[in-house]
DNA sequence: CGACACTTTGAATTATTTCAAGAGTGGTGG
DNA sequence: CCACCACTCTTGAAATAATTCAAAGTGTCG
């Protein structure tokens, strides 16, 4: 399900994000359905594009990037998944991107065949994937307002605060992903993710530990992508 | 399932469009799923953000821009629908986007509770419905791509490409849209995207036959995105 | 402790935006 | 049928946000 950025702000009030179940439960109710357990390490390649889409991925503990390359290495994550989220579904046989271990990462593999299968015999259960890729195509969409109307402030602070929403349980957020990997999900170089961080520490809207441990002051955060 | 602006090549071969079925026989077997038809003047909102999302709806006729908008005016177009398309699906009981006919438009309305009963009851219908999700998050994606890490000369020539493929039989397409439209598209402004267009035909990948007419050299167009 | 990878900061460059005029285009009514 | 009006589109010049290139700083791990 990735990171929802829905931080800044479209007109109105937010669809707060779904209060019960999260993606994780889905199969729960699937005795048929068992996933076995696999570890990746930092950087290690958990499959690639183009390869055969075989297996789905249910996050344990770790981080993972999904991300498309152009012919001159430009490249663009789509998205960012934690404990808890499910990657991996493709449209077609084939991988369209290529998925990453961010850090050493714990996951559980599906087979995706047999997810379909599930699928096809269980309405109730195609109906939560339905309404897991909606929901995930509607995180997409706003993706999409970030990258395309977004300043880089305003990217930056919503990135922010949405992993904050993710790891934050206290105010602290430790960071899995580098500044590259932040600029590549935003479509900025890391050089201006660097700046913008830094200005935003400067207006108060959050306080550094070590490059990779922010303590967020939401309010301020906030105040500053909604004007 | 709105535009494919798959032609700003990532890596390697793109996943050829879906050769088979198109959106828009999925309700055919089902007989239970009847819908109104319904017809939009030019500009005619369809439906507004935070309203009740009751209706889902399939082009006929025309085409209709779904979008965001923030507080400062700054829109955001996640979608182009054009005849065949299904749109209006939302994971919440409440719009994220507000939709309008470009053009005079015909629709389909379907009761978004009529079609959840359906999938309900019917595994083969909610797979179908994932199915359509799936691909549209996909696109998705790719339109992150082009949002996130494409040049302006990039982003107009895959979205011309895009709407060519959808649109034009012939080598002519004529664009519904407005250059303000392509623009809030494809994240930039309506003088760069007018000025694009110029430099594309300057290079010989379009002629122009006024501003909504366009003939496309397809591969003179590739080519420039490719390299 | 030193090496390496990541991050920050600075200065110059550039793609795109912004602001500002014109030039097409299409529709309506005289 | 033509003229005019409104709207869209194109083009130019100046401004700007972000990028690029470059160097120094920080932290981590053997």
């Amino acid at each position: 399900m990735a990171l929802d950025t829905a931080a800044l702000h479209p007109r109105a009030v937010e669809s707060a994000s779904c209060p019960s179940l999260h993606d994780g439960d889905l199969f729960a109710g699937c005795p048929e359905l068992i996933g076995s357990p696999s570890t990746f390490a930092r950087d290690e390649e958990i499959y690639g594009e183009d390869e055969d889409a075989e297996f789905v991925y249910k996050v344990m503990t770790g981080a993972v990037r999904t991300y498309k390359i152009l012919g001159d290495g430009r490249r663009q994550i789509t998205g960012f998944h934690l404990p808890g989220d499910l990657f991996g579904f493709e449209p077609g046989e084939v991988r369209g991107h290529t998925a990453e271990a961010i850090c050493d990462t714990r996951v559980v593999v599906f087979r995706r065949r047999q997810i379909e299968r599930v699928a096809a015999a269980r309405a109730e259960v195609a109906v939560q994937l339905w309404g897991l890729a909606t929901r995930d195509l509607s995180q997409a969409q706003h993706h999409m307002l970030l990258l395309g109307r977004g300043s880089a402030q305003e990217r930056v602070a919503a990135f922010l605060l949405a992993v904050g929403e993710r790891l934050g349980s206290t105010g602290s957020v430790a960071l899995p992903m580098t500044r590259r990997d932040i600029a590549d999900y935003l479509g900025l170089t890391l050089e201006t993710v660097s700046r913008t961080i830094s200005q935003l520490e400067g207006a108060g809207a959050l306080v550094r530990a070590g490059a990779r441990q922010v303590t967020l002051r939401r309010g301020r955060m906030r105040r500053l992508t909604e004007e």
